[in-house]
DNA sequence: ATGGTCCCCTGACCGC
DNA sequence: TGCGGTCAGGGGACCA
């Protein structure tokens, strides 16, 4: 479900609700998520302010004096802020008190997360993570230096979090196509010039879907309960057997490294 | 180190 | 309408 522009969605949407404010209680409902949630995560976040909403890879980061609460969506998460009277809905795991809205958690399948960390820049799910694909450090270059000798596809390489973070299976298929480079093709088979554009184009597919408010393919939607808008800029992602927008053939689909993947044969080498 | 596979879980959808 | 099979936007754990 959410990918990085989802998930920027998301923490756009709760940052001004949450900072600067004091949860008065955290109720846990259910707390068998991926990891279980920990039963200290309640007292580390009641009664202190919320500094900031941050964001690291697919992480929200809660944080306040203490440290943080890291927070990921999974594959069905979201956090919604709904009205006090609006009742608790199924698969609502975690919920949050403000002053005017309950900040709840929901997921389905509980592959999301809760975890409480003091330091959370050294946490071992965040301390290896490569660069954000928006930030300065991020470009062909680095793409490049790493894929020297590497046989795995081109898109595994991508959907890698060591090498960068955040391009998830739909925007790793809009960002080859928009490059230009068939997934299949071993990374380590990728030139400096491609690797250049293809940095530039998962940059301006990650933006661009955040400008939309995220992709909403069934059931995304922002805090307030808003889908995105990003699916109707989607080129191949879900549209495998239509015909490819710049030379008419039919999209192709494949399993790479376990997941759909869509791409043009003519255009994507 | 690298690459490939397996899961965790629920719900939507499809074909029969 | 019901039922079984398949698939899904993530990603850590494990194995060779």
């Amino acid at each position: 479900m959410p990918e990085l522009p989802e998930v920027e969605t998301t923490r756009r949407g709760v940052a001004p609700w949450l900072e600067g404010v004091t949860p008065p209680e955290v109720r846990i409902h259910n707390p068998s998520l991926r990891w279980p949630i920990p039963a200290d995560l309640p007292e580390q976040l009641i009664g202190t302010p919320i500094t900031a909403v941050g964001r690291r890879a697919k992480y929200l980061l809660l944080r306040n004096a203490r440290g943080a609460a890291l927070v990921h969506l999974g594959m069905s998460g979201s956090l919604r802020l709904s009205p006090p009277e609006e009742p608790r809905r199924p698969h609502d795991h975690v919920e949050i008190p403000l002053a005017e809205r309950i900040l709840r958690f929901n997921d389905p399948r509980r592959f999301g997360a809760w975890l409480w960390s003091t330091d959370p820049e050294q946490h071992p799910l965040l301390a290896k993570l490569g660069p954000e694909p928006l930030e300065p450090d991020f470009d062909g270059d680095h793409l490049y230096r790493l894929s020297r000798g590497r046989r795995a596809s081109v898109k595994a390489f991508i959907m890698d979090a060591k090498i960068v973070v955040g391009v998830g299976n739909i925007y790793a298929s809009e960002a080859l196509f928009m490059a230009g480079i068939h997934p299949q093709r071993p990374a380590g088979r990728v030139g400096r010039a491609r690797y250049r554009r293809l940095a530039e184009a998962i940059r301006e597919v990650l933006a661009n879907a955040i400008e939309l408010g995220g992709t909403t393919l069934r059931d995304f939607t922002d805090s307030q309960g808003n889908p995105g808008y990003f699916r109707q800029s989607l080129t191949v992602y879900g549209r495998e057997g239509e015909p490819c927008h710049h030379c008419g053939q039919p999209l192709r689909h494949r399993v790479i490294g376990q997941r759909g993947t869509v791409f043009c044969s003519r255009c994507q080498r």
